[in-house]
DNA sequence: ATAAACTTTATTGTCGACAATTTGTTGACT
DNA sequence: AGTCAACAAATTGTCGACAATAAAGTTTAT
């Protein structure tokens, strides 16, 4: 019974290969071990996709075998696509039990949005100053997809495009290493609003990417940085992050 | 002639085991998969060890079937090995080429320093505001060290343990993930500075990790902060960064 | 003598099969 | 009935063998 169920989600999973807008991409950094397989990466891109937009949900197992047979691929291959994932923080490897996508904890939360603030205002400072006409386009092109999303109630979707608007100002800034980092942050929040959204507060306030769009625009570095760093704030405060009990799996932390 | 050099060199480095301390350890985050192979985790230390300590340079190839001989593991270990290595930029993976100690570019090493002097004196700020006793002499035993290795003219260890210094600050400051950032980083500027240290100026200038010390001590964030920006910067300044012609490895570069 | 095409060698990439581990289940014993 | 131990199923971990690729060396033709 649940077994036959989980095998349809995969499957089903595996159904719409048509929306093939790439996951919140990175150039991969230099394109690791994993690319030579010609489809590694794309397996790769499919299930951090999946997670992304939550059809994969926190705390899942995933099953090399059955992964495998979904993506026709071997095992080992699938082996090779969950270990970067790992290495990426997305899912978590239990040795001798298998991969789980990951469940980030409040503590790894609040360390998460840390960094964010630290990084990120400064980013958005850098970009500021150096941004061109085209970057702006895009931008602004994400940010009108974000809120057709939002109109349209699909929750998932502008979770996963507001992700890409960071990420985009992090790439944008012009450091390959501090992208690549913002990169992994960015992916955690995603996990991370998806645990610990209250239903009553939506994720990314509606029109703070607009203002931030607005000082891009006028190359307004300090306006830029400080708007992130109260973009941040707002998200971060819009979840339960305050003491809430987590998740039954947190039975070990409990008796501590 | 060639082979057979190379073959001794690596056979070399598995000679000395005797000094087991911890390569600039962290304490691996949580576990990944490597770890299962009980020594899987021993063997990426080694290699890990033997790149933080020069005696494989970065640009060195690192041929799987020598390095399993050597260790006595299967191919497959080493490749789990290398990929964790090139997942943390310590290594370069070449598809169809092999593995390669990563000699980060000079674009890649400014990079580094930025985002250090971004995220590093807010850590240093953090510490010296909640650090401990214990935490102090263990910084202080550090700094002890790397005198002594200073002043015994051991440039290799001397790099190794001030590399330890400032990763054992950012793991103190109670933010796992900046840590494991900085730990990344850390180790790329090991690279950075084999790479590009003129001979004239020495690298981590001698006192600097003392006045730190002092900072913490004090409990005085923001002249910890202000050092570790100074410090930093002037790190980086010690440093051939400037325009210089780098290896030859790079006439695609030069021609562009 | 040089350059192109071919052969050889060394190394990486991929897969399937087997061993080890964990998890769930059955059955005997108190 | 309940508890524990042995057993069975499912899943992960490891390895060796083979295929694919790139580099080096050799021959041949101009």
């Amino acid at each position: 019974m649940k077994t036959l169920q989980s095998t349809r989600r995969l499957a089903d999973e595996d159904a719409p290969p048509a929306q093939e807008g790439r996951v919140l991409r990175l150039s991969a950094g230099r394109r690791t071990r994993s690319a030579a397989g010609a489809d590694a990466e794309a397996i790769y891109r499919r299930i951090l996709g999946a997670i992304i937009e939550h059809r994969l949900a926190p705390g899942r197992k995933l099953v090399e075998e059955r992964l495998a047979s979904v993506f026709g691929a071997s095992r080992a291959m699938i082996r090779q696509v969950l270990t970067r994932l790992s290495h990426e923080m997305v899912v978590t490897l239990v040795p001798n039990r298998g991969a789980f996508v990951a469940e980030p904890t409040v503590d790894e939360a609040r360390e998460v949005f840390e960094a964010r603030r630290l990084i990120e205002p400064a980013l958005a400072r850098k970009l500021a100053q150096t941004v061109a006409p085209a970057q702006l386009s895009r931008l602004r092109q994400l940010v009108a997809a974000e809120e057709r999303a939002r109109a349209a109630r699909d929750r998932q979707t502008v979770i996963k495009l507001s992700g890409e608007f960071h990420l985009e100002i992090a790439e944008m800034a012009g450091n390959a290493i501090l992208a690549r980092q913002m990169r992994e942050l960015t992916l955690l929040t995603c996990l991370i609003i998806f645990l610990y959204d209250s239903p009553g507060g939506r994720a990314c306030p509606d029109d703070e990417h607009h203002q931030l769009l607005d000082a891009f625009t006028c190359r307004d570095g300090e306006r830029a940085a400080g708007l992130m760093l109260h973009h941040l704030d707002h998200v971060e405060q819009s979840l339960d992050i305050s003491l809430t009990a987590q998740d039954d799996d947190d039975l070990e932390r409990i008796f501590s």
